[in-house]
DNA sequence: ACAGGCGTCACAACGGTAGT
DNA sequence: ACTACCGTTGTGACGCCTGT
């Protein structure tokens, strides 16, 4: 039972102004919704066993029904189990070579042996990049300034792709050969080469402070050899749709220290959006001839204010995650606001 | 070198069933 | 009747693999 509210009590007659009475009202109403939630969740009880019940029953089938024609005693457990369960293309469905996915499964597995079929990679015809590259908005040097940040360093500028934006990748693939590498220190970089991920404290242009986990992808190759890129994982979602960022948008990522331990934390500056642009080329840059940043978004976002807090859209349980590691980290509001 | 595809894993939600 | 446990399925996240 949730929280009583000043509704709960509308149209009551509380006798006098006496706490006693106040008191007894609440009492009242409180017992009342205590006893509909009471027999709301029996009558609820009664509706899912009544489901249950049929759910548990056999299917039958009419013997006239076209369906009926090689139904037998040994599928009528299947189709009594095809029967319980919602057919939203994506349940399984068994006995069948076109419906059952472990059996497509089973077919996709010998990757190597079926030849995928040949991607077609359409080539994003995208602008050219502004250069020599925008630097960065007046309000986050402001920002860094204001918390003794020091090292600024641009990581990487580049246009966001569909898969950058694709929920279930959930990542910002930032390849090796866009990137200086020399925004991370040596010990860091040693961290990632052993494929152990950092947290890094995220300013995003929404004013918000998240938590990114970043980490090296090796991708070893046949000959030997192997790429490499690094990613921005994990919130890297929710960060996307916090600042409503769009395939083909122009985002910077820079890295700036903080504190005694020279912390890294990292910034996101978008640089150009794809629906600022007129059809030809990148849309003007901020007064500053800084990159647009979120200066220019925040009223449309929502976001006012130059302060970023520590807050974000994100679960509850991520919510608890990342104050976890922030906690472990030692990243809280007051240290990353001026 | 890079972008994108896809396999694998972990986890949550839900249903079934055995035990009390 | 209720509870606890187990199995199944769907979904999201991660990271390797491959085509361009």
């Amino acid at each position: 039972m949730g929280y009583l509210t000043m509704k709960d009590f509308k149209g009551m007659q509380i006798p006098s102004s006496c706490p006693m009475d106040y008191l007894t009202a609440v009492a009242e109403v409180a017992t009342i919704q205590y006893e509909e939630e009471k027999s709301k969740e029996s009558h609820s009880k009664q509706e899912r066993l009544i489901k249950e019940k049929i759910l548990k029953k056999p299917m039958t089938m009419p013997t006239d029904s076209p369906w009926k024609q090689g139904f037998d005693e040994e599928n009528s457990m299947v189709s009594a189990f095809q029967a319980q369960r919602p057919k939203n293309g994506l349940k399984r469905i068994y006995g069948s070579e076109e419906g059952d996915i472990d059996f497509k499964i089973n077919q996709k597995k010998s990757k190597y042996n079926n030849k995928k079929p040949i991607r077609s990679m359409q080539k994003l015809d995208l602008p050219p990049f502004p250069n020599p590259p925008p630097d960065m908005p007046e309000e986050v040097k402001n920002h860094i300034k204001g918390i003794d940040g020091s090292e600024v360093f641009m990581v990487i500028q580049k246009s966001l792709t569909a898969t950058d934006l694709k929920p279930n990748h959930s990542r910002l693939s930032i390849p090796f050969g866009k990137i200086n590498r020399g925004f991370l220190k040596e010990r860091e970089r040693d961290l990632l080469d052993q494929q152990i991920s950092l947290e890094v404290p995220f300013y995003e242009p929404s004013h918000k402070v998240s938590s990114m986990i970043l980490r090296q992808w090796d991708m070893g190759k046949d000959s030997g050899k192997s790429s490499s890129m690094y990613a921005l994982r994990t919130y890297w979602n929710a960060v996307a749709k916090e600042n409503d960022l769009k395939a083909e948008d122009v985002i910077q990522v820079w890295s700036f220290r903080v504190g005694d331990e020279q912390k890294l934390c990292l910034a996101l500056v978008v640089v150009s959006r794809v629906r600022d642009l007129d059809g030809h080329g990148w849309s003007k840059m901020s007064d500053n001839e800084g990159a647009s940043s979120s200066l220019g978004r925040e009223k449309e976002l929502g976001c006012g204010g130059s302060k970023w807090t520590v807050e974000d859209t994100s679960t509850s349980k991520e919510r608890e995650n990342i104050q976890c590691r922030e906690y472990k980290h030692g990243i809280n509001s007051s240290a990353l606001s001026p």
